[in-house]
DNA sequence: TAATCTAAATGAACGGCATTCATTTAGTGA
DNA sequence: TCACTAAATGAATGCCGTTCATTTAGATTA
């Protein structure tokens, strides 16, 4: 019963190339919401988001495609799966141990670190309602108190919230961009300006690729460019905030 | 030769049911890179991206699909070609006529509303190179052009428009998300703040659906938020070229 | 205990998708 | 005139998400 029976044709040494199981439905479940978020999660880490299939998904589960769909609508239905499990990776633990202002830039910066790594999803967070999102409805709620807390109006939180979140979302994807997205190539001559402001960017204390270190994983500039705006916004709130509560 | 040569075996009235062309170069070619680009964004009017592939595209053009290929790498290319199109009608002309802060304004306001139509082009400006992308490289001249005027330094422009359009690229999003998204469902009670929040959101001047006009198409919250963000932005970032220009 | 219902698996399809390749034809330059 | 290249067709490929009939096992009910 409990023997969990791998049993292979005829087993050979190490490789676990699975027997084929028969036909209809095994004494033990073989899936599970949180066995196939585990399985699509894994698979996003070794080849990214072009390796998530469905095929592929069944395979990494020892199971047949069509099993999946015993436990998810669709694919969409997986990928806001990951995505639940992924927001509770986003650190909102300053919200009510730091002023706001620090609080809203630590989650923030975690924020947009979490889903750099997970570009598809955004339009799942940005699209799809929360309901049966638990862990995104508890960020939600601890970043809710913590604006609250700090003297925001009911009226005005989610707005707030939600200008901070978009910018988030656009900023993920900076952090992607490539090295040259700028490089204009042959046309560089007919935007002189642009191109001279390309040319002296992350002319910043600290040198552009001077210290090659370990080339620092993602882009510099992503960072920087994140860091003034973000500061820019919440400073732009805090103001708004101030004057009328 | 210039015949056109629209020549159906039997012409039925009216339907244009083109008669099958025989293989090989026909004497005036079929396709271009605009003609491509102006049949793909009338597809995607119609059915919207999900309706542009590679097949109704050829369809809509009256060509078979492999032909495409003749002046198109990849779908992607598609994408692009689309993507500096639309960048042309992004609205720069604020910059030089009026003040920084509204020149802004009213940029970031044509490029969300440009691009809140057509969201899967996103990841295509965020992450592709602008190289061969002559509308878009205009677009990036005429704002930096606005923004050294104001007296920006060629170091952080670019930073600052990265941060801008990240915020724009976002709201482009939210413009697009349902009206219940924030729809906590079943677990509404363990986020109170959140959801207290969420419901007495857009309590603002105005009302909420209490005047129901022509519905005013996209959503208000979105404009809200959008108008939130972009002004407290635009101060923040203001107030950091104060100081040290 | 027997019959019925439902949950969870297999495996064979399906239609749609982007893309490739061999082939054909037309213009172009040596 | 002859090669070369550009631009079309049409058949084929492989992948992908999804559906459906079928099978088996556990759960519920008579």
């Amino acid at each position: 019963m409990g023997s969990e029976g791998v049993g292979a044709l005829t087993a050979v040494a190490g490789e676990a190339k699975q027997a084929r199981r028969r036909a209809g439905r095994p004494p033990q479940a073989l899936l599970s919401s949180s066995r196939i978020t585990r399985a699509a999660l894994k698979l996003v880490g070794q080849d990214g988001y072009k390796g998530l299939t469905m095929a592929a998904l069944a395979r990494s589960l020892n199971v047949a495609p069509s099993a999946l769909y015993n436990h998810v609508r669709s694919k969409q239905d997986v990928l806001l799966l990951v995505e639940d499990h992924l927001m509770g990776r986003v650190d909102v633990s300053a919200f009510g141990t730091r002023p706001w202002a620090e609080a809203v830039c630590a989650w923030a910066h975690s924020y947009r670190d979490v889903f750099a790594g997970h570009l598809p999803l955004i339009p799942v967070i940005a699209l799809l309602p929360v309901t049966n999102a638990p862990a995104t409805i508890t960020m939600y709620e601890a970043v809710t108190r913590g604006f609250l807390d700090a003297g925001w109006s009911s009226e005005s939180v989610i707005d707030a919230i939600v200008a901070l979140e978009s910018f988030i979302y656009g900023s993920a994807y900076d952090v992607n961009a490539p090295e040259d997205i700028f490089d204009a190539g042959t046309l560089a001559p007919s935007a002189p300006n642009f191109s001279a402001a390309v040319a002296g960017r992350g002319l910043r204390a600290g040198g552009p690729v001077t210290v090659p270190e370990v080339n620092a994983g993602p882009r510099n500039d992503a960072d920087a460019a994140f860091s003034l705006g973000l500061n820019a916004m919440i400073a732009g709130l805090a103001a708004t905030l101030g004057p009328q509560g």
